[in-house]
RNA sequence: UGGGGGAUCGUCUAACGGUAGGACAACGGACUCUGACUCCGUUUAUCUAGGUUCGAAUCCUAGUCCCCCAGCCA
């Protein structure tokens, strides 16, 4: 990260020239202050992570601050649960916030701020219901009609506001609306609701509130009190902005004195704000589905073992498969910040995984598929300890012993009694350099009854073993092996994409995405590996040579019952083949 | 046929009137006690049609295609 070219793309992102420039011009005393608003209704996903490496980024490339505020205006669908889960995920990805709030924690400012659109007759009370409301909004295409009630008094609208408050009316009896314009093109604009009752007990706030404001209402105010200087969220609020800037242009929230002392309880110590909304496309991964409603499906269907089962794009789901939060990171970096709707490639996710791991896990040897070596001319009763780097080119990650025997389980897949064309391991007759032991020949078979391959027998070549003068003798492969006397039994669990095709959400075929789940996505192996990789720590990521990167699982594993996922498979040039 | 956005290699992105560049993928090759890593090389793009200009991905005009919006969800 030394030159232009490879600086993180989000760097260079139009949002970053609109913020430098920003800064540059004094807007806002040149402060930067972003926040990160998920709503606690469900678990982070990759889609989420964008937003975090943006809001976050920003603000700490230009000396800001963000803030996490969890959007809790809609107390049907939110949880606890999801609020310790998201705090968890934001952190695990490398981040911490400089403030965390609750958009409830502003109830009472919003409410005043409610009181004041109506005395500036910029609000009013309507009793229309929810269908009527539908009826009077027009269409697309055909402007709406003011409600009946658009025209009531201050006073009458600030009585009935306030017994909306007090509980004295029935679920949906009545909403307070901004008085905008129900013939604008833009049906944001057409007179939207900003408080609807709902006797709704809230995660937050218990039931002290029988009405609670809306986002478009909410989401604003709550940035201008937190003093945020940009808000960033997706494209989908385009047309939001100009109520977001509408609510924010009647109240002028940074003149409020009466907001002073509900701001100082809510603790708010800072200004507030006059923020600007700034909106980016979400970043969507091929092979996957990112709405919550799937994702939840998913979950709820048992089509996965949980919110952070190592299929799911979910940030707790990712971090259980073992991709490592600074690939995650880095990977959004690659990604780039566009207004470009996109779907982005696994494999680029992939690649990310791959350079973190390649450069941070130890290496270690497992056998998934296990095959029996017998090496003749070792005794049976040997037994030594080999010295392993435990990675190619970074000695800091030291050594480790591992046992070696007459008897090992090589992969089943590196022998073949009829070779492929181009087999670069064991045959009948041929040779293969043991991994860190030296040139085995191929001497004779043993098979079952079927005519399977039980058992392998070989000879070593003791003028090639590690250290020797023959070592350095030529074969065209090497294999892992794992000494059968010593093998610790493991379970492995391989993962594969969730999902059969590139865009499960296209039901253009008439398909929905349950059609294309991949049934196949998880398989589980009863490995062997060596008695170092079963001290691995738990969530710790190990490379099994020549096999793929895998991770220690977070709650499952132990030195004595060892459980590993895989987190990514090695990229296979020969298995393409 | 209302409003708001967007179109550059297969994918994601850079360019801010001056050599269309990078990453991932793919394909070749070198190296290798991981068919990994690393290194080298190759293929492939400006939605269309006009216009302005010495020069256009960029500016103008007219089209085409794609995405979002009619919750008392966020």
């Amino acid at each position: 990260m030394t030159d232009a070219a490879s600086a993180p793309a989000a760097g260079h992102s139009f949002i970053h020239q609109i913020v430098a420039a920003d800064v540059a011009a004094g807007k806002q005393g040149g402060a930067v202050k972003t926040r990160f608003p998920p709503e606690p209704n469900g678990y982070l996903h990759l889609g989420h992570a964008k937003s975090i490496c943006l809001n976050f980024g920003i603000a700490g490339e230009f000396s800001g601050t963000c803030n996490l505020r969890f959007d809790d205006t809609n107390p049907a669908k939110e949880d606890v649960e999801y609020v310790d889960a998201i705090q968890a995920d934001v952190r695990w990805l490398g981040f911490e916030w400089s403030a965390l709030h609750h958009a409830s924690d502003y109830f009472e400012i919003l409410y005043l701020c409610a009181e004041k659109l109506i005395r500036d007759g910029k609000a009013f009370v309507c009793d229309l219901s929810a269908e009527e409301v539908r009826e009077y909004r027009g269409t697309l295409t055909e402007p709406g009609r003011n409600s009946p009630w658009r025209d009531r008094s201050v006073e009458e609208n600030l009585d009935l506001f306030r017994r909306m408050r007090a509980g004295e009316f029935a679920d949906g009896a009545r909403t307070l609306r901004a008085k905008i314009d129900m013939a604008s093109g833009n049906i944001n604009l057409r007179d939207p609701a900003i408080y609807r009752i709902r006797k709704v007990s809230h995660q937050n706030t218990g039931d002290a509130w029988p009405i609670y404001p809306m986002y478009d209402y909410a989401h604003c105010v709550s940035d201008a009190v937190e003093g945020i200087t940009h808000s960033l969220c997706t494209l989908e609020f385009e047309d939001h902005r100009p109520l977001y800037d509408w609510c924010l242009d009647q109240l002028d929230v940074p003149n409020m004195a009466e907001l002073a002392e509900p701001m100082r309880r809510a603790g708010l110590t800072g200004r507030a704000s006059r923020p600007q909304q700034i909106e980016f496309a979400r970043g969507n991964l091929d092979y996957t589905v990112m709405s919550k409603r799937k994702l939840m499906a998913l979950v709820s269907e048992k089509l996965v073992d949980g919110w952070d089962d190592p299929r799911m794009p979910t940030l707790a789901g990712v971090r259980r498969r073992g991709f490592p939060a600074a690939a995650i990171r880095a990977f959004w970096d690659r990604a780039g910040v566009t207004k470009q709707n996109s779907v982005i490639e696994f494999s680029v996710l992939e690649g990310c995984v791959r350079d973190v791991l390649d450069a941070s896990a130890p290496r270690r040897m497992a056998v998934l598929d296990p095959l029996k070596l017998v090496i003749d001319n070792v005794d049976a009763a040997h037994e030594e300890a080999i010295e392993f780097s435990n990675h190619p080119k970074n000695p800091d990650f030291g050594t480790r012993k591992v046992p070696f025997s007459r008897e090992l389980w090589i992969e089943r897949e590196d022998f073949a009694e009829v070779p492929p064309k181009g087999f670069h391991r064991l045959v009948p007759g041929g040779e293969v350099r043991l991994r860190g032991v030296g040139i085995v020949r191929c001497t004779d078979l043993v098979k079952d009854a079927d005519g399977h391959v039980v058992e392998v027998h070989c000879t070593l070549d003791a003028e090639t073993r590690h250290g020797m003068p023959g070592a350095d003798r030529k074969v065209k492969g090497t294999i892992h092996w794992v000494s059968a006397k010593h093998a610790v039994a493991a379970e492995t669990r391989l993962y594969e994409r969730l999902f059969t095709c590139a865009d499960p959400d296209d039901t253009s075929d008439g398909k929905t995405y349950a059609d294309h789940i991949n049934r196949d996505a998880k398989r589980v192996v009863q490995a062997w590996i060596e008695p170092a990789a079963a001290e691995t720590a738990r969530e710790g990521n190990v490379q099994f040579e020549r096999l793929g990167y895998f991770v220690a699982d977070r709650l499952d594993h132990t030195p004595e019952k060892p459980v590993f996922n895989r987190t990514v498979t090695l990229r296979d040039s020969y298995a393409k083949r």
